[in-house]
DNA sequence: ATAACTGTATGATATAAGTAATACAGTTGA
DNA sequence: TCAACTGTATTACTTATATCATACAGTTAT
């Protein structure tokens, strides 16, 4: 069973934190193309929600090409580095790099000091980096 | 005057476009430590807003320390840098990093290409990094 | 075929976010 | 001093967001 932890109270909407805990566990290897996550319904119940809200959570996964819903069977981790081509991938990736950079400038750090950091987390990150 | 533009129906409220745009001009050295910004009221009129709109923005920013409002006289970029320390600093620019890792592993793009990415971003910014 | 499961669609409701109207209060500089 | 400027505070209005209740419709496997 999927090991989803919400919190009612933080104030990020639950249907958010679904989607981060999600690509966390797909992230961290804890989630493989193929693998199938609780359904709708399931989660919703485990969660005490209402299985619209859980839906949504899926809804937005599904048009990020993260899972796969299938009517009847269940929901699934897709094969979604193929939804996206190379292109696709750096200019989404483009967008966060701008955030960044245009923060850390503010921030007056290094070029140097950016990079370690970024390094840091590749590290951190038990993905494809090591 | 400053060139401020904003887009009503871009979906982006316009107290945060404000504050992009201050943040962007600050980056590009368009503005500098000191420079003084319209006044909340005549950005209001400017832009045909509420000065409370405005208010909202300078509010942020300032909480941000990126500018100073001095009632009476008006609001001017802060020296910001050393609002912050060193550790805080790392701290803020480490939360955004390590959302582009996780989104970057997600597109399985290469550490490689990550760092040529954020490199070409540094160049486009005409900050400190040049 | 049909019970038990999947996801889907529609509408209601409560809360939060964004913007505005308006009145307030402090600072400046002639 | 006082007119003309600054930012501030309160309140109201509108729109968007988040969640829920409930009914719908397709798929599966016995």
């Amino acid at each position: 069973m999927l090991a989803i932890q919400i919190n009612p109270h933080s104030g990020v909407p639950v249907y958010r934190q679904i989607i981060d805990q999600v690509k966390f566990l797909v992230s961290g290897g804890a989630l493989r193309k193929g693998d199938q996550i609780p359904s709708i319904r399931d989660l919703a119940r485990q969660l005490t929600l209402n299985p619209t809200t859980i839906a949504k959570a899926y809804e937005l996964m599904a048009a990020e090409g993260l899972i796969e819903k299938k009517p009847g069977k269940g929901a699934f981790i897709a094969d979604f580095r193929k939804a996206l081509n190379r292109a696709e991938k750096e200019l989404k990736l483009r967008e966060l790099a701008r955030q960044l950079v245009v923060e850390a400038d503010q921030l007056s750090l290094s070029a140097g000091v950016i990079m370690r950091i970024i390094g840091e987390e590749m590290d951190r990150t038990q993905g494809n980096f090591k």
